[in-house]
DNA sequence: GATGAATGAGAGTTCATTCAT
DNA sequence: GATGAATGAACTCTCATTCAT
């Protein structure tokens, strides 16, 4: 970005064009997408466009980065709330914000999905995926009595990759899994697997012991 | 493709054309991608290119076409193996498929994993996943007795989601994992949450004892 | 032409490429006009089309040159006819066949028109108007006595080109005139006019004293 | 036409380039005008050329309109005067319009006689003849008593499809005849006759008594 | 003689980017 | 700062023509 927006005229103009841009690409594609284009639907001239994105690709990764910066904070907010949860809560819960953050805002997340590649984003992505991976792990190495895990990080990576690969599938060529609880039932069992739980119909906890009391309530 | 390339003379040229297409795309990128450059690199005029590919796209088209046959071919010959293994070997043979097929031709796999959705052949990628999906899910429901899954295809498509993305991101991103026997081992452990197995350390079934009381309970 | 076609063979393999040229032109029009298809059209391969004509610019020449000798022919051979017969009916022949050369494979006659220019054989149009001027200022010439001209060529030269352009504007913009009577009528007219005759309603000729008998009947 | 050229630049740009498109056609021919070639010549970029014509048929088409408009203008412009004018002379002045319209220009007159049937602007140019044709029917039909007509409307398109087609040929063939009076006096002639007039000898109507002895004979 | 695969210059057109206003 | 007309390199694709078989 050539100048930063601190002025409140700024930040409007960088988001409005931000916006323009996530348009264009949900509603016409990526070949739709030209400076041209993004500065008239932003009510803008090119010329102002430049002053705030050097290139075009920056106005993507700009898109690209809110985007994500979203979702990461969504996901990394969940960590406090699993520290001390149950397992099977804890798996039923990050599956659940798996499938919610894909079914928010889902043309633009499809779109971007679809581009990420063309961007040269995907390093970027992965660093999201990265972070979320990184708090699941410490995660893991909390809880690591509970579980049977021998690399916490790589168990993560597994984990994070899997989820993310399957909401996104899901999303681009069967979205009605989203809304389905048998595809969350068959995820957090896949996630149970990588922790080395033991297949529990249900979300029953395979301590029977500790998660009686909680049952009794 | 306009004229189907019959005579050797042809075939030659357009093998010759879609491994310049691999190689520009391996070693520049989508954008250098050009149908000028791919007719210069394969030591051919834009005509000859022209004279067999309709347009650009069917170009990567017919590239990841072969590829796609080459996978495929070779996660379905997998089927009649599996049919009789014992479970964990089969979920290994499954695993180690996956991870071979994917070092196989790296970086051309890399390519296009990395322009795929450009060209809308995702669906046709899906294709390729779908067909495996089926064969896996039909040894699913074969050997149900031994599984505990609800939905045989269901599971089918989380696993070969799950695995085809983290054998593609072990690619791109941590090439050495492809070689690490830890990573299979986690894979695996995926695979047997995903089917309702219990967690056997490694594939020995010598967990037997300590899984024999809680299946007793 | 490169060669010139003796054998019959050759003949037929010169006819076929003018007749899918002529085929190609009516039907799809001149940007469909393309070497490669005319060969295709006419059975043959590209390579023979150019054994007998030199480019593709030879190859309508050729069309045109044939279709303008028909004409030419036709047109010529009104001369002996006209040479005796009465003013108005030499005039109405005139006429007549300037109509129904017209109407005769109005659609190759519609399609060269258009094309005419872009062939650069518009000069060799004009040669073909030439000759037909060239016979009809005989014409002028041996009936001078009969007529009001100053300069017999001049004159030729105003009917032919009217007559021509009149009948081409019929074809291209009003077809139905070329079937109508009062058309033609007009049409005769202007030819009487322009021989310094008087106006002599229908086709009746001047002197009315000659013509007294036929009226009366 | 993309953007309309409101500023005292932009049309200039716009008039620059239909100039250099003049140019070109005049000087080399339909084949030599591709966009590139006339936006060097307009010593503009072919950027600048697209910002105004959507392609290249718009450019000429441009041309044409223009062309067309100024000659409307000027030949519509006549009637008023036609209107109280004795015949002879208003024959006279219709020739004479006609000759120095084409007179005028007459290298662009001429390139775009060459190229009009390219761009399927024929009906366009037919379009002006017509609004020509329709004053001149009018005016026939005012005059209706002194003339011998039956159809108004059609032998104002035979005069003007002749006067047009005579002028252009002129023009492209013999152009010393656009000079020359005794052409002038031929197509007066073309034209009483087209209007039932008897043959006046030039324009006076002096002739009567050379006339009366040949009508006695 | 015939074939048609191969050629490649060159066409029309787009769009990221600049810079005079 | 904002504007948007102007730029022009670069792209995809065509087709008249050739020449090895």
């Amino acid at each position: 970005m050539r100048k930063h927006p601190t002025q409140a005229r700024s930040r409007a103009l960088v988001d409005s064009l931000l916006e323009a841009t996530a348009r264009i690409l949900v509603q016409d594609g990526w070949d739709a997408l030209t400076t041209n284009r993004v500065a008239k639907a932003a009510g803008v001239s090119v010329g102002s466009l430049y002053q705030y994105f050097p290139n075009k690709d920056a106005l993507v990764a700009g898109l690209v980065e809110g985007w994500a910066d979203n979702i990461t904070k969504r996901l990394v907010a969940l960590g406090p709330a699993l520290a001390e949860a149950p397992l099977d809560e804890a798996i039923g819960a990050v599956v659940t914000a798996a499938l919610s953050v894909t079914r928010e805002d889902a043309p633009l997340h499809r779109s971007v999905l679809l581009q990420l590649p063309r961007i040269g984003a995907l390093a970027f992505f992965e660093q999201l995926n990265q972070r979320v991976a990184d708090v699941l792990a410490e995660w893991i190495t909390l809880r690591r009595e509970e579980l049977d895990v021998d690399d916490p990080s790589l168990a993560a990576f597994v984990i994070v990759t899997s989820l993310d690969a399957l909401t996104d599938h899901a999303l681009l060529l069967r979205p009605e899994l989203l809304e389905s609880s048998r595809f969350a039932r068959q995820l957090e069992r896949m996630v149970a697997g990588c922790l080395g739980l033991e297949p529990n119909r249900g979300r029953a906890p395979r301590n029977a012991q500790r998660n009686a009391p909680r049952r009794a309530k």
